[in-house]
Order: structure tokens, then C-alpha cells, then sequence
DNA sequence: TGTACATCAGTGAACGCGCGTTCACTGATGTAC
DNA sequence: TGTACATCAGTGAACGCGCGTTCACTGATGTAC
């Protein structure tokens, strides 16, 4: 409405870009059309990022945060649990994440458009893959597994995890049926326990 | 080059698609591309694809057909071997075809452009599942599980694979470092059994 | 406290680009007789 | 076997659209004196 100086214009923006994602997906989101979600002209974002790609990476950045900060809040509120049963309930959260926030998820995985070159973006990845990873931990201890079996393990869990999620999210964003686990509740790990 | 009646540009598009979409990813294709890699006008492919969704589901059969022949063509090599050596290397048929095929294995699981209602697509997606779980049942037998488990444990062991595959190229296609899994080999799956 | 001025953070018109789509057209092919 | 004609499968010019980017501009803000 013709108000110059907005105040936070850069952080509008982000909200805007998010509200676009959640609406349309990521195929909706360009500067103007975040600019026009903002009611501010489509030149403006230039001022505050220099491409979409720049937007999309601070969005990531606060995405990675918000995940890392769910996953950190549940292992808080089971810490007195065993450790294979937090690993469950922590694993669990970060399907739920997912589910909740289906194209932010889908967004801080995709390599298309971030900069992972981007200083914060990188910190913000590290520090959830050692959130995971630290919750992880205890676990292999009680086993007593050596470095390199360790990261080995490490990275199944986060597979296993991980996989679920997309798979699940992909199912809701696109399909009806055809494939994907349709609950949104992970089985009980220790399945593979039994399995493997 | 003037030629009337190419004979076979539905295809010939096909194999530019595919073309493209590995040398600049998903987001460098276009109708338009795909014409002028084919060496054709770019209002031809109309009279094939109705749009580029079309053309990229149409891929995507393709793709979703080669990477079940591939698990089975594994399944078939080792033949001989115990359930679970044989699950194994399956699972590493489903990182290597991933690994070979970045872009198209990105575009099977990308919910976006793909036209998840066409039947065709819905049916190849469906064989490559029933490949993938058809080959984890000889292990559920020899453990005797009942049906739920089952079902749940297949939804595992898929996720595993496809998140270790996913977190792979992800990370070969965009970032350095930061994190994910680094070795293209698949973990030993039974490490999950000592741990859960 | 008031005035002058530099700087900041917007506006809105204009540009060129690649996109999908439409359209009148035309060369190649297949079929009827 | 040859000719007439319908149909198929392309061409290339044109259109409108949304995009990012540039540009001269201008209102709001902060600072010096």
C-alpha cells in the first residue's frame, strides 16, 4: 500500500515463500510471486536476495532449525526412557516433522535450488545430522560397536528413518496408492532386530 | 532437417527427455528442449505429449520398468544364496541403479510433475514393489512372521534402501560434504540386527 | 529545536527470455479404384 | 500398375504469460550542525 520502508521485509519474504510452498509446492514459488504475497512491488526482493535460490536457502536454513529443535525437544521429554526406546520416539519425530511440514521436508532435501555452498545453510544440516546422530549414540555405547561399525549404523538408522518419511510424504503429495507404507506410524525398529 | 514424418519422435523425444533431464537435471526440461535436442520444430511434440507431465510420466514407466528388470536380473544372479545374502545384494541392485541413474531415479520419486493417475505408470510402479517385496519374503518365511509384521517389516526394509539411496545421490548431485552416508555400498543389514 | 542533506528501501515501467499453445500451411504416406 | 485423394505428421510464425533484471525515480529515515 505504498509504505516505503517496511521494517523486515527479508523476513516477510520468508514467511511469504513459505506460505507459497505450503499452498502451491515448490513449483509455485518465485521472487515476484513472494513479493506479491508480501503486497510489496516485484522488484523489491532484489534488495534483500539475489536470487531465488538465495530465499529458498534462508528458508532451508530455518527449516533445518525447526527440525533440529523437534528432534531435540522430544529426546528431552523421554529422556528417562531406554535408550532404544528413545531412539524409537526420536526416529518418530522426525517422521512427524515430515508429515507436518511436508514440502519444507521436502525442500531441505532437494538439491535443485538451495546453495549448500551457503555457511549457514551447511552449519544448520551439520548440526541436525548430529542431533540424530547424538541420539544415536547411547545406543551403540550399550552395544559396545567400534568406530567404523558405528558410522555404519549411524547412517542405517538415518536411512531407515529417512526413507520412511519421503516415501510416506511422496505418497500424500502425489499418489493415491500404488506403493509407500501408508501408516504414518514407524514399526517398531526392533523388527529389523528380529530380522536381520 | 526438413524431414516429414520422423518415423518414431514419440521415442526419439523419449531418449532426448531422458538426455537432457542427466545433463541438467529436472529442471532443465522443457517440450521445447526436448524438440530441439530431437532436431524437430518445437510445436511437434503436441502431436505426442500434451504436456511436458505427460512426457515425463511416460520416462518415468521407462524408468520404473529398467530399475525392476535390474533388482530382478540381481535376484536371478544369486539365486543360490541364503535369504538374507540374497536381500542383501538386492538392496545393493537398488543403490546401484540409483547411483547410475541419479536424475531418473530423483524423477520416479518426485511427486511433482508425474501423472501418478495414469494407469500405466501406476502399473510399473506397482511390479517394481512387488519385485522388491517379493524378494524380502523368503526371509519373512524363514522367520516365520504373520501378516501385520510382515507388512511393516517389508515397509523397513524398503525405507532403509530408499533412504540410503536417496541420501547418496542427494548429496552427489548438490553438496559436498556436509552429510550424509559417503559409501556407495550398502551397509551390512544385520549390523540393524545386533542393534535393535 | 530546526534545518540540510545523505542514505536507505522502496516504486513502477520497461526489457528480453523461454515457455506452452495456436494456427494456417505443406510435404509424406496410405488407400481406393 | 497408375492416379486421385484423404489423412498423417510435421513446419514456422505468432501470441500471451510469468519470470528475473535493470533503471530512473522518490518517499522515509537518520545524522550533522
Amino acid at each position: 500500500m505504498g509504505e516505503y520502508h517496511h521494517g523486515d521485509l527479508a523476513n516477510a519474504l520468508l514467511q511469504s515463500a513459505r506460505a507459497i510452498l505450503n499452498e502451491k509446492g515448490i513449483h509455485g514459488l518465485s521472487l515476484r510471486a513472494c513479493a506479491a504475497h508480501a503486497g510489496v512491488s516485484h522488484a523489491a526482493p532484489t534488495y534483500h536476495f539475489k536470487s531465488l535460490g538465495g530465499l529458498l536457502t534462508d528458508l532451508a536454513v530455518i527449516a533445518y532449525d525447526e527440525f533440529t529443535a523437534a528432534l531435540q525437544e522430544k529426546y528431552a521429554l523421554v529422556s528417562h526412557e531406554s535408550p532404544n526406546d528413545r531412539l524409537q520416539k526420536v526416529c518418530q519425530a522426525y517422521v512427524d516433522f515430515a508429515l507436518k511440514e511436508p514440502q519444507l521436508f521436502e525442500l531441505m532435501f532437494s538439491s535443485s535450488p538451495l546453495d549448500f555452498e551457503n555457511v549457514r545453510l551447511k552449519s544448520s544440516a551439520a548440526k541436525a545430522y548430529q542431533q540424530l546422530t547424538g541420539i544415536v549414540h547411547p545406543v551403540f555405547d550399550a552395544k559396545g560397536l567400534n568406530e567404523s561399525k558405528r558410522e555404519q549404523a549411524e547412517a542405517l538408522i538415518w536411512s531407515v528413518v529417512h526413507g520412511y518419511a519421503s516415501l510416506i510424504i511422496n505418497k500424500q503429495v502425489s499418489h493415491g496408492e500404488c506403493t509407500a507404507p501408508s501408516k504414518t506410524t514407524l514399526p517398531d525398529l526392533s523388527l529389523l532386530g528380529d530380522l536381520l
